[in-house]
DNA sequence: GGCAACTCCTTTGTATGCGAACCATTAACC
DNA sequence: GGTTAATGGTTCGCATACAAAGGAGTTGCC
């Protein structure tokens, strides 16, 4: 059996990344069934927010690059989840809208990530689940 | 409109998702002029705690995927970060050795990641450092 | 000895993630 | 009003990530 380095378990860099790892697999796992990613489950919750967005919009809001974006837009119009609708004022951009495939299944796929933060919280106590979402908060 | 239960900003899944992306891009970018990217520095503190390790035996320190690594460990015999040698008593086994070029970095590249774990907890007061990293080894 | 089971690693396929270059369009400004 | 700057989106290149399958090698067990 391998040793872990001592070092290792006080980096916090890497800390994070392996709680981050651990956290998106689960996540990931539960919304196998329904035949989305955890970055598309997302992006539906930020245009159930508010729908019509564009991709920047989006990206701003969910912090992420447009470049990441781009793909991720295209496999979700592809797979039925969104729809694309350019904008007749400015013609670079497209506004985004959740389907009804999508909005069927919001009230389950909302509950899946509460359950999912639920199960990442349950080795927390309510008052260590707070203010760690606090120190979250400070690093972004 | 419908109403969102939780916001984005109460999800953890998604703040340890955003504190883990700046943490990543950050280090990242300290590693830059370096020419290694998180992983490839992570491989290498890996191996100067314990030289010659298999990548099986990494994989499962570091908390990798085989896949993941075998393209990683490609990518840094290609670049001369590390050596890979064929065990004589089980072929299927490669050992795997930092080369000169990384261990003459060894100080500087330590201290890199010392800044970078300095500069993400910047904002966290010492007793908030210590119960984060502890919070975080419960997760994983 | 021999074959099944297991292990180590690679390969393939899919999905992020981001920098950089690029095209189309719109805004800004002289 | 025309050149320049800025913006929105796509595409490319590279590097993770991981599931699944496969090839090569080793072990277990009768």
């Amino acid at each position: 059996m391998t040793k872990i380095p001592e070092d290792l378990p006080d980096c916090t860099v890497f800390l994070l990344g392996k709680a981050y790892q651990k956290a998106h697999g689960d996540f990931q796992k539960r919304l196998k069934p329904y035949g989305l990613t955890n970055m598309q489950h997302l992006v539906l919750e930020g245009l159930w927010y508010q729908e019509g967005l564009t991709a920047a919009e989006l990206g701003k809001m969910l912090i992420l690059d447009k470049a990441t974006l781009s793909g991720v837009l295209e496999r979700m119009v592809e797979a039925g989840w969104i729809r694309k609708e350019q904008s007749p004022d400015d013609r670079r951009i497209f506004h985004l809208y959740p389907s009804a495939k999508a909005n069927d299944m919001k009230e389950v796929l909302i509950e899946e990530r509460k359950k999912a933060n639920g199960e990442l919280l349950a080795g927390f106590s309510l008052e260590e689940q707070l203010l760690f979402k606090r120190l979250l908060r400070v690093l972004m």
